[in-house]
DNA sequence: TAGATTGTTAATCGATTAACAATC
DNA sequence: TAGATTGTTAATCGATTAACAATC
């Protein structure tokens, strides 16, 4: 195990995408066990409440450390937060929403959004109809202004709420601003240099896919 | 390969789900393709336009028959319509949505369901406050008559844009009055019998993944 | 101590990628 | 026919599941 030179960073195993999906139900699980006042769980109860099995949840937080005490199990409290720091959820993350329709308006005052500190604090289009209005105490700002406000306002997220013909402009002008992370809901794959990640969100996706099963289960059944 | 009685149907290899998702971008790229005049492509082309192997294009299309001719291609507005077949977007899919908050109403006015032949027939709700309003013409229904209506409207897909703590009622109510699909938006995972497929949209869960990656290429950055 | 439960290693399963014979 | 490109088989990769030694 000789660590080539120019490696300075052991390069940790690479955690798959679907543990981190899960970390987020294990997080909701825990709040609410600790809410009606459990302190300490096993992997075994996870399994019952969040429906993923003890083994997986195992080997999920395995990428992360060791969080439990053999024959004892996890405290929730402390589980908790190391989940929530793991996922950066303990510090107050700002981004941008592109896109002030129905879907983007929607999103802006999504329940929960806040309680995981994510915060949305700025809001573009480009219909000049809607510059100016206000969603949620916020003024849609026109959307060429994109990188100026960015500049002071350092978001590092995007979410892409507008029609697909638009997804990549608006990518690429928050990428040229600095952000690297963004949450795409137009139906259109992003083309994005390397180091920025993209996450895709495609409502008619979903549906074409219980579509196909609907008829796979009527076969079944039939 | 000696078929037991019992098997009366000779189990087809089963379709993997992201088959299933890539699917429904062929069909994008395709109809963008056709509009633009091309009559004919490649694998190499779907892999140009849309961003997947052309190798894994080959693979997802074999677990439905032979599309293509050796030598020359794929003809576009063929393959348009046999995977839309397959995907069972060719014909009228009715479906229910309950919960007409913010993200319900945002919902049924998405553009692109009626181009993909979904319709959303009826619109559910418990907020005595919006019972009776209208929504894209549809009257917002109290919860309580989902079964009653669905006896008529015999929809077996079924929307849940509700808060996590009415999530697993309104499945419930949809899989009694005979839903087969759901689409779950609520932030909690559902309990549901044999037969009944659930796909879970979580805008949180997609945030919570994003906020992971940027520390990581933070790190890998500095 | 004995019983319980962890973290980890090994075995299994499934999806993606690569290679190529068949064929237009 | 020769060149191109398919559909499929085999090889690779990665994630899940099972098993168990370590340990509270």
């Amino acid at each position: 195990m000789v660590q080539t030179p120019t490696e300075d960073t052991a390069a940790l195993p690479k955690v798959p995408t679907p543990t981190l999906e899960r970390l987020t139900t294990y997080l909701r699980c825990l709040v609410d066990l600790g809410a009606s006042g459990v302190r300490t769980i096993s992997s075994a109860q996870i399994e019952e409440h969040a429906g993923v099995s003890a083994a997986q949840f195992r080997k999920d937080l395995s990428y992360f450390g060791e969080f439990g005490k053999p024959g004892v199990g996890y405290q929730v409290g402390e589980l908790e937060n190391r989940i929530a720091r793991i996922l950066q959820l303990h510090k107050l993350q700002p981004i941008l929403l592109v896109g002030a329709g129905n879907l983007g308006s929607a999103l802006a005052s999504y329940p929960g959004l806040e309680e995981h500190k994510f915060h949305i604090v700025a809001l573009f289009d480009t219909d000049p109809e809607k510059i100016g209005k206000r969603v949620l105490g916020m003024d849609i700002i026109e959307f060429s202004r994109l990188g100026e406000i960015n500049e002071v306002l350092q978001a590092r997220i995007a979410i892409l709420a507008v029609p697909a013909s638009a997804a990549q402009a608006a990518a690429d002008s928050a990428i040229q601003s600095g952000v690297r992370a963004l949450l795409n809901f137009a139906p259109t794959p992003l083309k994005v240099p390397a180091g920025v990640v993209v996450r895709h969100v495609s409502f008619l996706q979903e549906l074409a896919v219980l579509s196909y099963h609907l008829t796979e289960t009527e076969k079944r059944g039939q």
